[in-house]
Formats: C-alpha cells, sequence, structure tokens
DNA sequence: ATTTTCAATACCTTTATTGCATCAATTTGA
DNA sequence: TCAAATTGATGCAATAAAGGTATTGAAAAT
C-alpha cells in the first residue's frame, strides 16, 4: 500500500547512500536511481544533492522525508483500521430491544460483546416488533431482539433462549405459599396479560395455553409491557405468567413461582433479526457471541 | 504520488460501479476489477459486496474510503509543501548582521522578502566579521552581511550597495552650519573611530582615506559600534565619518553633512556571504532579492 | 598516478498492468 | 417465461513498469 517511491526515498535519506540503500532493500543500484531521478520528476523538486561520499537532502528532500514518513504512518494507521474494521472489531453496532427481553439474556449478551469489541460502538434503540423489521429493511438497525419471532424471506432469525414461565403473583395470595403452583390456577384467577402490540405476540402466547389447559383465561387486564404487568400483580390486580428472565424483576408484594401441569409449548423464546443477506463483520461477530452464549446456556 | 489502488478504489467507491468507474478512469472494466481484487488481498479485507447492479461498500470498505481520502489529501498536502519549498518559498532562512548594517539596508532587503516569501522563517543573528564566516562553515547561518568582505574559496559574496560617506558632527560645531565640509577638516579635528573588532575594518577604511589625503587622522576614540560613536559625536568627542545608512540615526545635538574632496575610495561597501556550494532554494531566492534591490537603487 | 567509491547510463529480463474476448450470474423487458 | 441486457470475473496476449548486469564518468583516497 505504501508508494515504492517513499519506501526507496526515505531508506536513501536515511542511508545517504544511493547503493547502500538499494542493499537495504535487496535490489541493486542502478534501479533505485532511477526511482529517486522519477520521484525528483514527479515533484519538479530536487530532494537530493548528490555528492561524491554519496547524497544529501537537500532543504525541500528534508522536509519531504518528515511528509513522507507521515504519509507512511497514516497508511499504516489506516490499513490496520481497515483490517480490525474487517475483522468487525471497529465500528457501529444499531441493536433493537424491546421491554422485558432486556431484563436477563440481552445485557448478559452485550457485556460479553462489548468486552470482546471494545472498539465497536454499540447503540441500543427501543422498538417493539414491526419497528424493528422496519428498520432493520432501512438498515437503521443490524439486529434486533424480541420474542415470538416469524421467519421472512429478507429477515433470518437466530434463537438466543427459550425460556421457562413462572407465576407472579401477590405474597398475600392463598396460593403463594406453595412453592410450585398448579397450571389450573391460571383458569380460576384473573390474568394480567402483555404487551399489547404486534400479534403474534406474548398475549395469544399465554391464551393458547390456558386454550391447551382447556379453559379460557379471566383477563384482569392488558397493559404494554411487563413492568406494568408485574405492578398491577403487586397492587392485588391478579396473576400474571412471566418468562424467567422476568424474575430479576423485583417488586414489593411480588413472588415468583414455578408452575406445574403446564402444556409442552409453555415456553417462550427470544430470538434476534437480522437482514438475511447481511454479512457484515460486525453482524457475524455479534452473532458469533450471541451463539455462544446460547451454548453456555445449555450447559449450565 | 497517490498509489493506483487508492485512486481506483475511490472510483469504484464512489461510482459505485465497476464498469462506470473503469470508464471515469479511462481504462477497461477487467483491470479495474482485479486490482479491487488485489487491493482487497493486501488489506486482507473484503471492500465491496458485489450485487447484481455493481457493488457497494462494506462497512470496512466504507471506513477505508474515509481513511483513503484522508491519505490522499496528506499526500497532496505534502508533495504542495515540498514543491513550495522546493521553490525556496517554505523554510527557514538564518541571517547574520551586524551591528550598523541594520541601519538602513537591510531592512528593507529583509521587508521585500519576507512579503515575496511569507511562509519562510527569517532567524536574525548578531555576529560580527569572523563569527560570519565560522557559523556559514558550520551551517548554523545560511547568509551573513557585512562590509569590507574579502572572496574564500569556500565562501563566496554578494555587493549588496555602495555607500557615500557623510560626516557626523556635533551642531555646536563651527562647520556645522556648512553644508557641504572639506575633506581636509578631517586631519584638523578629533575623529570617533568604530568598529573595534576584526580586521580589515572600517577604521582601516577611514584611516586610508585620511592617509590619502596626505595626513593621519587625530584619533579621539575608538568604538565598538556605530550607535556608541555618534553618542561620543553627540557629546562632543569629535567628528566622525559613518556610511549613508548611518544617517537615519538621529541623535540630539548630532547632525550629518556630506562631504567635498574625498578620494574615490571613500565608499564603504554592504556585501553579504554565503557557502560558495550552497545552491538551496531558499538562499538562491534571496540573493535573487538581494540582487534587485541592488538595481533598484541604481535608478534611484 | 592509480585505485576506489560513488551515482548515472545502456541494454536486457522479469514482473505488473492493461485491453480484448468471453463467461457466469442475475435482472429486466417483452 | 424466455431472451436480451447488465454486472463482475477470468483467460490470454500485448504493453508498460521495474529490476538486474555491465559499464561509464567523476571525484576522492591512497
Amino acid at each position: 500500500m505504501i508508494p515504492r517511491s517513499l519506501t526507496y526515498f526515505i531508506a536513501v535519506a536515511e542511508e545517504k547512500n544511493i547503493g547502500r540503500a538499494a542493499k537495504r532493500l535487496n535490489i541493486s543500484q542502478p534501479p533505485l536511481s532511477r526511482q529517486i531521478q522519477k520521484l525528483e520528476n514527479e515533484l519538479g523538486v530536487t530532494l537530493f544533492n548528490r555528492t561524491p561520499k554519496g547524497v544529501e537532502l537537500t532543504e525541500a528532500g528534508a522536509l519531504f522525508l518528515v511528509e513522507a514518513q507521515n504519509i507512511c504512518s497514516v497508511i499504516d494507521r489506516a490499513t490496520e483500521r481497515t483490517q480490525r474494521a474487517g475483522k468487525g472489531k471497529l465500528g457501529r453496532l444499531d441493536i433493537a430491544i424491546f421491554g422485558s427481553g432486556i431484563l436477563n439474556n440481552i445485557p448478559k449478551i452485550l457485556l460479553t460483546y462489548k468486552n470482546a469489541y471494545p472498539d465497536v460502538k454499540v447503540v441500543l434503540h427501543t422498538m417493539e416488533k414491526a419497528e424493528q423489521i422496519e428498520a432493520l429493511r432501512q438498515r437503521r438497525i443490524n439486529v434486533g431482539f424480541n420474542r415470538l419471532l416469524t421467519p421472512l424471506p429478507d429477515i433470518s432469525f437466530e434463537l438466543i433462549t427459550t425460556e421457562k414461565l413462572f407465576l407472579a403473583i401477590n405474597e398475600n395470595h392463598p396460593y403463594a405459599k406453595q412453592d410450585i403452583i398448579p397450571a389450573y390456577v391460571l383458569g380460576e384467577n384473573p390474568l394480567v396479560l402483555y404487551p399489547t402490540g404486534t400479534r403474534p405476540n406474548y398475549i395469544d402466547k399465554v391464551i393458547n395455553i390456558c386454550h391447551d389447559l382447556g379453559f379460557s383465561p379471566l383477563v384482569s387486564q392488558k397493559v404494554g409491557d411487563v413492568i406494568t404487568a408485574i405492578a398491577l400483580v403487586s397492587s392485588g390486580f391478579g396473576l400474571c405468567l412471566v418468562p424467567e428472565s422476568a424474575i430479576s424483576l423485583k417488586l414489593p408484594g411480588v413472588v415468583y413461582r414455578s408452575m406445574s401441569g403446564l402444556p409442552d409449548n409453555a415456553k417462550i423464546d427470544l430470538s434476534c433479526i437480522y437482514r438475511a443477506n447481511d454479512n457484515s463483520a460486525i453482524l457475524q461477530s455479534f452473532l458469533e457471541v450471541c451463539r455462544t452464549y446460547r451454548a453456555t446456556l445449555g450447559k449450565d
């Protein structure tokens, strides 16, 4: 990448002798003489005074030496940065997240990624599912996290984890005394459902589970996000079936209990989506971190 | 000077199409494709994603585009500066001056030079003759001004101007009433002589003039510099024969008068000296200004 | 005065670069 | 749906650039 003429010029300037510089450059003396002449012609400036002992820089040559060394370092820096960018180690990654997803898994992934790729600027955007797909297509984001994602022709997805469901229940509720709560309880109590957003969503999931259990849920409230939902549980509005990661959300008067008797589909996935044709190094390195994270989960 | 690979890369990045870029570069498409491949191999980074409509920059490619444009501007700036240095328009000029030389001619030359070559940093050093020659040989200065310079094998000199001599005389002296003072007055009054320094000097010159006039001068004082000499004239120590340029030195009680009857050699030169083998653009451009100045004087 | 030490030149060889023709893949237009 | 058009990639021959060997010419050292 560095122009040959500069390498040659710097060698001659440092050796103050064309023959010696040629030896250092592993070429013979005549071509080096010619290259220096050529450079002088291109610049229209005499860079060296030829002396009986060798050559010495003119004033302009001395200036050009400084400039040449500067050019070389600029080029080196540029190639190095480009190579790091090519390996996904330098750049910017726009990630869309959604309300409750941020609670447990995503922070861990982001932390791992940021440690592995400290020079990638990670920018988070809160978007719901439909917005994420639109933003992906418009290239405003590189990757989006969400649940219940369905494949599209131009959007690929990758599963991060599948979480078991837990019951958020007010500590004063009679069932709160039990460690494991039978599934039929869902049919006998009002439920707080979330999120009200793009279908299919987690509300549909919960309703399906209830149907599989043989009843329709009694809906106490439908709210937009998991925090509001748990807050309502705290206020005694009913029960709420939440993904495992929501357990880390502690609110006064709310306890989480595992359930028995749930159907097999009573799990909720967390996936990420990205443009199917996006093979950029930054995205690939991020997906790699996601896959490693998923593999790590399997072992625990 | 700018690497072909960068020119090519930038064209392709801007056209987003190899064929179109090739047209712009006045080459055919295949070699451009190959040069881009070669660049990608050198960097070890994919710079473009090939699409059915053309090419598009990868993230690393987009970064490299910015870097490449930066490299080009650094190189352009470097060549431009080097060329200016080659024309003597950029750099540093160390000039030695001496006591009274600074009074009239040298400031004018310096002013002209600084206007013509504003980016040359002019550094002045006050030195007497012997010091100037030593400093020239040691390359601490590029040029020195002085009077009564003699040629040396390694030091060339160039005449700036030849000044007529004037008489500095105390305004209370009887002759001060005359506009033109006859030369014999020098033999009838004590003289203040300067400078006491490297021989031959201006003192020798004045003594020779007196001998040519047929007498030996009565020396009142020998002092180091013209200002001290004029100050002594001001105090009534005697007369002082000064170069024309000293007239600009106004001291209370001192008037300057032209003289009649002086011999032909009653003139004092001002020259500059420089290394005989110094053909640097900066020195040459300075000498050119000196020659122009001398030519201008002739016309006035 | 001769040898040595430089850079420069002449002449040839090797390596890069380019252009032409063509291919393979994909999109566009009928 | 199928042919035409457009895209970048590849093979091969021609050209341009760079390099090597031998030699020259000038100046310095011996």
